[in-house]
DNA sequence: GTACTAAGGACGACTTAGTGT
DNA sequence: ACACTAAGTCGTCCTTAGTAC
C-alpha cells in the first residue's frame, strides 16, 4: 500500500478498497482484466499507488471483476461511493426502484 | 454535436447532456472551468467530440459548473446516471437517506 | 458569436528490467 | 509468492492556427 497521492483523483484510493474487499492481488487483478502477466504486476501497481490513471476499457474490466460500477473509481464523497457499491449488488428492479425514490427525493423539495 | 466516437467512454454523451441542460456553450464552459479564453474552445470541443479525455481536476470543475457529480460522467449505464444527477441535486440529509435505504435493500437479498 | 479541425510540441502511460519483502 | 520503482519508448493531450457557419 502506497502513500504517494500525487494526483486528486480517488482512483488508486478506490481500487485498494475494492481489490481488499474481495481479496486480490495487484497481478491477479490484472491478469484477470486481459493484461500480459509479464507486466501485470508493474501496470496495476501503477494505478494502486496513483502515479499512472488507467484507460476507460480498463477501468470497466477492473469494475467487471472487482464488482463495482465504473462510476466508483471516480467519486472523491464516501457517501457516494458507499451508494454506487451498494447499487451494484442490487437487482436491476430494485435498482429502478432506487432511482425512482431518488427522484421523487428531488421533485419535493420545492414543496 | 459530433458524432465521432472513437473511444467508448461515456465522457462525450454526459458532457453534452449536461451542457444542453443548462444551456452553456463550450467555450464558455471552458473559461468557467479556469482554461485561458484563447483555447476554451477547442479544448473543451475535443472533450466534447470524444477526441481527449479531460483531467481529474478540470472534470471536477465542469461536475461543479454543471451540477452533476464527477462520477456522473463515467456512467455509461442511464440508469445510475439518472441516479447520480438527482443525487446531487439533493441536500444532504436527503443524500444519506438515500444511502441508507440502498444499503437496506442490499441486506435484505439474503432473505 | 457558434462548432469544429490538423498538426506539432508537451506530457503522461506502458514496457523493460530490475530491487527488496 | 508479494509490492514496488527508474528510465526509455511511445501514445495521447494541449496549444497554435486556422476553417466554416
Amino acid at each position: 500500500m502506497a502513500t504517494h497521492e500525487k494526483t486528486q483523483n480517488p482512483i488508486a484510493k478506490r481500487l485498494n478498497e475494492a481489490m481488499a474487499r474481495i481479496g486480490i492481488s495487484q497481478k491477479a487483478l490484472g491478469i484477470r482484466c486481459g493484461i500480459d502477466a509479464s507486466v501485470a504486476s508493474s501496470r496495476v501497481n501503477h494505478y494502486c499507488t496513483g502515479r499512472h490513471v488507467p484507460n476507460f476499457l480498463l477501468l470497466e474490466k477492473m469494475a467487471s471483476v472487482l464488482k463495482v460500477p465504473v462510476a466508483f473509481f471516480y467519486t472523491p464523497d464516501n457517501e457516494l461511493a458507499r451508494l454506487l457499491a451498494s447499487y451494484q449488488l442490487l437487482p436491476v428492479r430494485a435498482r429502478k426502484e432506487l432511482v425512482r425514490v431518488s427522484e421523487q427525493l428531488v421533485s419535493s423539495l420545492s414543496d
